[in-house]
DNA sequence: CTGTTAGCGCCTTCAA
DNA sequence: TTGAAGGCGCTAACAG
């Protein structure tokens, strides 16, 4: 039933040429007169006639594109990163296939494995966890493979990802610069590296200040890091604990959960506490202009574009190069006091 | 300097073999001992082998993947629209090649073609607007093609989109329901036909039931809806003309932009007036929960998925069969007034 | 400048 | 159950 698809034999046979000067006039190669291409053009024209990819790909052994996976395509952060890394691929002459993992693992190994066979020159991806490193390990040996979260140095595996204690510290001592006091810690999920690294070096930054500091936990977990902010900020306010002067949300998203729990409870921000958060994400939210610690979401992946080309062109690049952390840097907007 | 791929006729040589049983062995197809299976596949996995797709595709004509082209991968709505239709798309067996045309009338036609070019058996297409009725008729020849809003019925052009109209009536009806006497529509942009059918749908449901109504117009643009919306609404108040009691916002996205204004100019929703927007959209917005009317999204994709996947297929539908306005339903939240 | 030919990696008859 | 051979649509030498 499906209608059989133009070839370049048939437009061969209709406008006269053999299959050879089909292939110039379309790709533009020397070695065919100009009023023969535009000859045989015109035919292609007329019968809609569309280059079979594949076949193209098949046999140059290229296909000029690259893969993107990302967790979740819902979220504000996760949905500009790919749009950040679909230009700089662009630039570059690169196509992308987006994927969505879903933040299941399973998910993931799926993309990775539909990426691989699909030809795909390189692979941008921001694992899912920890457990992402084993399916990563079983393809890179296909395809160059970035990661955009930090992975164990043993694993050798390459990544662009933020200086998340560089953050971490950046984040608390603007807290403290802006006359903070008694600081806590809110939506730590102990599964993500960054919110390791962020809640560790908040501790050490406040301890080093002797600034009384302690990380909120609570074992409740959540699909979003926005209902697990807004969870536990829930939890606290409930729990009628003390009220600290100084807050850092463990990311943005988990920020606007707080945000959301203190419109119920009638918490104001800043002017019952200063709020900061990680990450930068470019929501249009009408309540709050949150101050953030972030690497510039699109010098991120340029760089790790960049990386992933050079692999693809075989360079051969140390740990030093081919592990790269970006350092953050404070957007100050309104959810804290003035100093 | 890349590491060349291994082939199937690797894989053969290594197994003593013949390429034919190594296919075999793969698909799982009939035609091999178990015990000869067993033996190629661990070859296979010895020599981390993965087939190639592309060529595989080419020979059996048949690529098991749709694409999908939406206009802006940043915004919630067409966010939650992808993952819907990407489901559909998984639970029928088809993969998915996701496209960001960025509301872009080049950057959509561009990726059109590339995914002609790529052998995607279909297409579902979010369009940018009334000129992508061109480019749509281009590569409808190739390949099925269903667009998610209304295209003009002598277009011929397929698609499954919400009843707009019916979509008016019911945010104004309920507006008047609630007790609002005195009804604004803001954000209209008329090159969007959803708009234009919203707009006039309210004009003439508050005609019949004699309250007065307007639709707010100014000419001022925006990339997106949130900011439209912020502008207008702005405008609005600045002009100091008599506040409505009632608004509905030419979209959610839009109304998230009126309630920034309203929040910069101290204005209380649903105390100073109540507001109603369309479309749905998840945002977890911590300062509003905005009263809509929408269709289900997921209802809409599985609908639009479906009547590819027959187009696919071959059947001959007819117009009726393929011209698809869903009945769109009030979501009630908070933003309007208790009646 | 043009055409012929040999594959790209894989699946699928067709014989054996 | 197995293998040889042809071809999917295209590009890239190589001849002419």
């Amino acid at each position: 039933m499906r209608k059989k698809q133009v070839t370049i034999k048939d437009i061969a046979r209709e406008s006269g040429f053999s299959i050879a000067s089909v292939s110039r006039a379309l790709n533009g190669t020397e070695g065919i007169s100009p009023e023969n291409r535009k000859k045989i053009l015109e035919v292609c024209e007329h019968f809609a006639y569309t280059p079979n990819g594949l076949a193209r790909s098949l046999v140059k052994r290229l296909t000029q594109t690259l893969g993107i996976i990302m967790p979740d395509i819902m979220s504000p952060f996760y949905s500009e990163l790919m749009v950040k890394a679909s230009d700089a691929a662009h630039k570059r002459g690169y196509r992308v296939l987006l994927c969505n993992s879903f933040r299941e693992l399973k998910s993931e190994e799926q993309y990775l494995k539909l990426l691989v066979e699909n030809q795909v020159e390189g692979i941008l991806i921001f694992p899912v966890g920890k457990m992402s490193e084993a399916s990563i390990m079983k393809y890179i040996r296909n395809v160059p493979i970035v990661s955009l979260n930090e992975m164990t140095e043993q694993s050798g595996i390459p990544y662009v990802c933020a200086d998340e204690e560089c953050a971490g510290r950046i984040a608390t001592e603007h807290l403290i610069f802006k006359g903070c006091r008694n600081l806590m810690f809110v939506g730590f999920k102990p599964e993500r590296l960054a919110h390791r690294y962020r809640a560790a070096s908040f501790l050490k930054t406040a301890r080093e200040k002797h600034i009384p500091a302690r990380v909120y936990e609570c074992g409740t977990d959540f699909r979003t890091s926005f209902e697990r902010g807004y969870d536990h900020f829930r939890q606290f306010l409930i729990s009628g604990e003390a009220m600290p002067d100084g807050i850092v949300a463990a990311s943005d998203d988990t920020a606007n959960g707080i945000v959301k729990a203190c419109k119920e409870y009638g918490k104001r921000i800043p002017k019952d506490f200063s709020l900061i958060g990680f990450d930068n994400i470019s929501a249009e939210l009408p309540y709050i202009e949150l101050t953030t610690v972030a690497v510039s979401h699109e010098v991120q992946m340029e760089t790790a574009v960049n990386l992933l080309l050079e692999m693809i062109g075989g360079s051969h690049l140390t740990g030093h190069q081919s592990r790269i952390k970006l350092e953050p840097k404070l957007v100050e907007r309104c959810s804290c006091k003035g100093a």
